[in-house]
DNA sequence: GTCAATAAGATTGTTGACAATCTGACAAGA
DNA sequence: TCTTGTCAGATTGTCAACAATCTTATTGAC
C-alpha cells in the first residue's frame, strides 16, 4: 500500500499510550474502506471481495481480511463464513435498535462530562460548536452541513468520556447511523428542535447538572430516532 | 484442530439464516481460549503467543490470529500492534465503566422484553429460573452457583431481546464482568437483595410494565457494581 | 551500582500458493 | 415450466516461509 511520503518528524505530539503513531496497514485500509461505506460510495448489501481490495491497493489479502475484520466490528460491513463481507444493510427495526441504544448510551456519555469537575476546560469548543450548529440551523442552502456538524460534535463529547469502552462502542454506533440521522435532519423545524436539545446540554454541563444532561441527551437522540424513522417509513411505503 | 465427528444429519434444525451449523476453525480455537480465560486459567495480564496456541491446536497461525480479534472484539483479549494479544486486565474504573453500560443496556432489554407481546412464552423459564435463585440465595454452602444461575437468567434474557446487537453487545459485557459479579455476590444479604430485584422484573415483565422492568433492571446491574467495587477496592488497600 | 547502547533471540506482520467451499449457468428429467 | 443435478469459475480458508519489529540479556562507560 502506497503510504503517504512521511513529513519530517518535527515537533510531534506525544503519542498516545498504545496508540502508534501510524497506523498499521489493516488500520489504513479499513480507514478507506469505512469512508467509501459512509459517504455512500459502496452501496448497502454490496459485496466487498478480498482479491479486488488487495489488487487495488498492491498488498497481499491478509491485511484486507484484517481491515474487514476491523470494519465488521464497527458493524460497517456484514462478514458471512465462506461468503465473504458485504456492506451492512440495515432494516427499519435495526435503525430504531441502534438509535435506542445511542439514547441510553449517550445519556451515560453526557452525564459522565457534566459530572466530570474537568469539564471547564471542554466546555468553550462544545459550546462553539453549538453555536455553529444554531447558525447552520436556518441556512435552508446547506444541507447535510448541519448532520456533519452534529457529527462532530458528538465525535467531541466521545472523546471527553472518561469511559473508553463509551468511546469505543458509541463511536460505532454513530457512524452506522450518520446517513440516518441526515434523514431526520432535513426539515428546519427539526433542525430547530435539535438546537434546543444542544443548548439545553450546554446549560447543564456548565452547571453540573449529570440528571438534566442525561435527560436531555436521550430525548435529543429519541428525537432524532423518530424522524429518521418516519422518514424510512415514508421511503419505504411509496 | 480435531473436530468432533459429524453425527449422521438426521431431522437437523432448520439452520438458522448466516448461522453456519459448524463453527469455523477461528470461532472454534476462540472458544476454548474464552472459556480459559473466562475460568481463570489464563491470568489477566498472561500474554497468548500465537505460536504456542497454534502448536497447540496443530492449526496454522491464521486461524488463531483471527480467534485473537474475535476475542478482542468480545474484550476478554486485548491486542497491542507489534506486541501481540494478552488477557485484559481491567482497572477498578473499567470494571465500574462496564457495570453502568450493563445497567443502561439490561434496562432497554427488560424493558423490550416486558413490552414484548410474546412475553408469555418466555416468562415459564425465566420464573423458574428465578425460583432456583431463590433457593440457592440462602444455600450458604454453594458459593459460585447463585453467581452461575444469574449468569445463565442473563443469557436466557440476552436470546429473548429483539435487538440482535442488544445480545451481542449485553454477552461480550457480561462475560467481561463474571468475574467481578461473583465478587459481589459472595455474601447473603446481597443474594437476598439481588433475588427481590429478581422477582420485582418477574412481575414487571408478566405485567407488561416495561418502564418497571428498565428500573429494576438499572438498580440490579448498579447494585452489583457497588459491590463488586466494595471488594475490589478492599482486596487493592490491603 | 546505575544507566545507556548493542546484539541475539523471540514474536508479530506480510506474502504467495494451495485447498476447500460456494455461486451461477446449463442441461436433463418430471 | 419447474425442479434437480452437475460442472466450471470464482472466492474464501489455511498454510508455511520470509521480513520487520520488539524484547531481553549483556556489555561497557560513567
Amino acid at each position: 500500500m502506497v503510504r503517504k511520503p512521511a513529513p519530517a518528524p518535527v515537533a510531534l505530539p506525544a503519542r498516545l499510550a498504545g496508540a502508534p503513531l501510524t497506523l498499521s496497514l489493516p488500520e489504513q485500509i479499513a480507514a478507506q474502506l469505512a469512508a467509501r461505506i459512509t459517504s455512500g460510495a459502496y452501496a448497502p448489501g454490496q459485496r466487498i471481495m478480498e482479491q479486488a481490495v488487495a489488487g487495488e491497493f498492491t498488498v497481499s489479502r491478509g491485511p484486507v481480511r484484517e481491515a474487514l475484520r476491523l470494519l465488521e466490528k464497527d458493524g460497517l460491513v456484514t462478514i458471512l463464513a465462506r461468503r465473504g463481507a458485504q456492506v451492512t444493510n440495515l432494516t427499519i427495526p435495526e435503525v430504531k435498535e441502534i438509535f435506542d441504544i445511542r439514547a441510553a448510551l449517550n445519556g451515560l456519555r453526557d452525564r459522565d462530562i457534566a459530572e466530570d469537575p474537568r469539564r471547564h476546560e471542554l466546555l468553550p469548543e462544545i459550546e462553539a460548536t453549538v453555536k455553529q450548529l444554531a447558525a447552520l440551523a436556518r441556512d435552508t442552502t446547506r444541507g447535510d452541513e448541519y448532520a456533519e456538524t452534529v457529527y462532530r460534535l458528538n465525535s467531541l463529547l466521545n472523546s471527553a468520556t472518561r469511559s473508553a469502552r463509551l468511546r469505543s462502542i458509541l463511536g460505532a454506533l454513530a457512524q452506522q447511523t450518520l446517513r440516518y440521522s441526515k434523514l431526520g435532519l432535513s426539515s428546519e423545524q427539526r433542525r430547530r428542535q435539535s438546537v434546543r436539545h444542544w443548548q439545553e446540554l450546554v446549560r447543564a454541563i456548565r452547571d453540573g447538572d449529570g440528571e438534566s444532561a442525561q435527560r436531555t441527551a436521550e430525548r435529543r437522540v429519541r428525537d432524532s430516532r423518530d424522524a429518521a424513522i418516519k422518514k424510512l417509513e415514508e421511503a419505504a411505503g411509496k
